[in-house]
DNA sequence: CCCCTAGTTTGCAACGTTGCAATGCCACGT
DNA sequence: ACGTGGCATTGCAACGTTGCAAACTAGGGG
């Protein structure tokens, strides 16, 4: 049995109150008591039952992190950088999974809430800003990824469509012509999918290329295999692209690895753009050009998100940009770049 | 504010402990007013609450996974099973990342366990079993890696040394005979490195082959980045090594990277064997063989130890075997495999 | 010598839930 | 009509903590 307030009371001659004082306000308690009441603590390795204080103080000083996938590099990468920032505030950071499946979802969210954490972080594939905002109260919420219209939740991501804009410039700026865009999932209501094709759509516009929607590909998921599946497609078209821009980082790296099954040079015959810089793509041979989020970022202002609607329920939603940049490396080099040369 | 057992209670007309009852043990309610129960429920959207009732069960039905680092990806792929493994179980997951330094290790260590988690899932970079074992009591902890020894605490991992020897075996099979050991840490106290170590060792004992200590090569961490500096520093030994076992998937792949700046060919110059198998590896070009363990298994076992030592805290430790197998893949082929062809 | 103040310490109640054991109710058998 | 047994429902207390406000202590001024 764990010792609690009483037990360290009893050992040290106080209060039970004085003790929780202590251990919460050590500044309103005197010298003498305070060491007397610090060295029971150690002695019976005292630790304050986090159920007992959450139910007391109505906060349990926990948050969810709801993404569909935890082992997505993505994901991976930012839950590090949000349990670090969490913990910077005192906070543990519980994991959900939905695997983007819609019913999971709002199973999940419903299920949050009652579930005694203080805030959660969303990240939505299949529900969308306005389904959330109709399950009222409860822990504030904050969104990952972009959402069209303003609801009351806010939402947090890099501007998408700017960011594919930018990318697929890059493509243009090196001579493609023929760009395809792969990650579209019109299975899901997957809104960060349809701002980077606005976004890819912008930029063949304005360079006056057709859109050829031949070259939009749907995949499944964002997995390296839908990426292997994406080319795959592509290559059985008359006439092939010259680039790919890729929503993710794993379905460049996928089809990387289809272009070396078929034979296709990259960047030579194949440019390939990727978007999240996970760290794979940093080291891949040869290294993926990227849309970079400011990850650390991202998470800390996330957790500042939810901190202030922690203290005032009332916030209207917010719509929160993250700064990304393009990082131009080996699949997709700068537009008159000698081939060769190291990863960025 | 969110309805409790009171409100519903009220609503539904009935005593605060029938609403519990419908709660949890709705057999023992008449159906009538089980019904009538459950309509006020839905009206309300009661949700339990988890701290009272964590703090009136003792039990949390939430446990904690402590490891390096989640952004790994062997650790992420590892922690989505878990995650998913709990679920089933009806548990949470808390996340909590030591960066694999000792002092946070034990802090993390004693502060999950005042955390009112019902278990610990730890991963050890630098805490030995016998340190865990003498911080006593409180919730079951269960080891991720292989330990010395017995200690009184679980600990569950694949045969690191038999695998080991299976991997480098494979490089002696297939005519290699200067094979670098990637991944020591001899600045941790990493019992798994040890091991792999070991298992090479006994491979080249085994085929009479000269276990030369120049190609142990010591790395600070097992990110792509320390896989690039070990190959940059075993090509500037006199002669170079034909193969590399690294004790991580991600070592490897980093050390690919840097074979394609030394202008050398995988496998025709150099062959790699990693470890982990993880998704990245499988779609790298060439794709790495790996030794993988049987991370759903894992994953399985490693909770239904928890659960185990949950239901009896005065269990002995034990020392669970994971299966694991090598997938051959192109970084090393077969021994007399034509070369090319696709992925395993 | 008493009162007041500031500085410490304390008791009580309550957060929402569930274990325990008691109570109420009804139908059945005698 | 009455006792009995079984099912359904209930009240009380407690889990460990903290907010609130009261109580106590000592020191200084009147």
């Amino acid at each position: 049995m764990p010792a609690n307030l009483k037990d360290v009371a009893i050992r040290a001659g106080v209060s039970v109150r004085t003790v929780s004082n202590v251990v919460n306000t050590p500044e309103v308690v005197a010298v003498g008591t305070r060491e007397r009441v610090q060295a029971a603590i150690e002695e019976l390795g005292y630790r304050p039952n986090v159920a007992a204080r959450a139910l007391r103080r109505g906060r349990s000083e926990v948050i969810g992190l709801v993404v569909p996938e935890i082992d997505s590099p993505y994901f991976a990468e930012l839950a590090a950088h949000v349990v670090r920032a969490a913990e910077a505030r005192g906070w543990t950071v519980h994991i959900e999974q939905t695997d983007g499946s819609g019913p999971r979802e709002r199973q999940l969210l419903d299920g949050a809430r009652g579930q005694g954490v203080d805030g959660v972080i969303f990240s939505p594939w299949s529900m969308t800003a306005d389904e959330i905002s109709r399950r009222s109260a409860a822990p504030p919420v904050v969104m990952l990824g972009e959402q069209p219209g303003v609801g009351t939740v806010d939402h947090v991501a890099v501007d998408n469509r700017l960011a594919a804009d930018t990318a697929t410039r890059h493509l243009l700026a090196s001579g493609r012509r023929r760009i395809a865009a792969v990650g579209l999932q019109p299975h899901l209501r997957n809104e960060t999918a349809r701002q980077r094709l606005a976004g890819y759509r912008d930029a063949l516009a304005e360079a006056g290329v057709p859109d050829d929607e031949r070259l939009h590909v749907a995949v499944e998921r964002l997995h390296h295999e839908d990426g292997v599946g994406a080319m795959q497609r592509l290559a059985q078209l008359d006439e092939l692209p010259d680039a790919l821009f890729c929503f993710t980082d794993q379905l460049a790296l996928g089809a990387l690895r289809a272009c070396a099954d078929l034979g296709l040079r990259v960047p030579e015959d194949v440019a390939l753009v990727g978007f999240d810089d996970i760290e794979a793509g940093r080291y891949a041979v040869p290294s993926i050009t990227t849309v970079a989020p400011d990850k650390p970022r991202l998470a800390e202002l996330v957790l500042t998100c939810l901190e202030e609607r922690m203290r005032d329920h009332e916030l209207p939603g917010r719509d929160l940009v993250v700064p990304h940049r393009l990082l131009v490396r080996e699949s997709a080099p700068a537009p008159g770049a000698a081939p060769g040369g190291a990863a960025g």
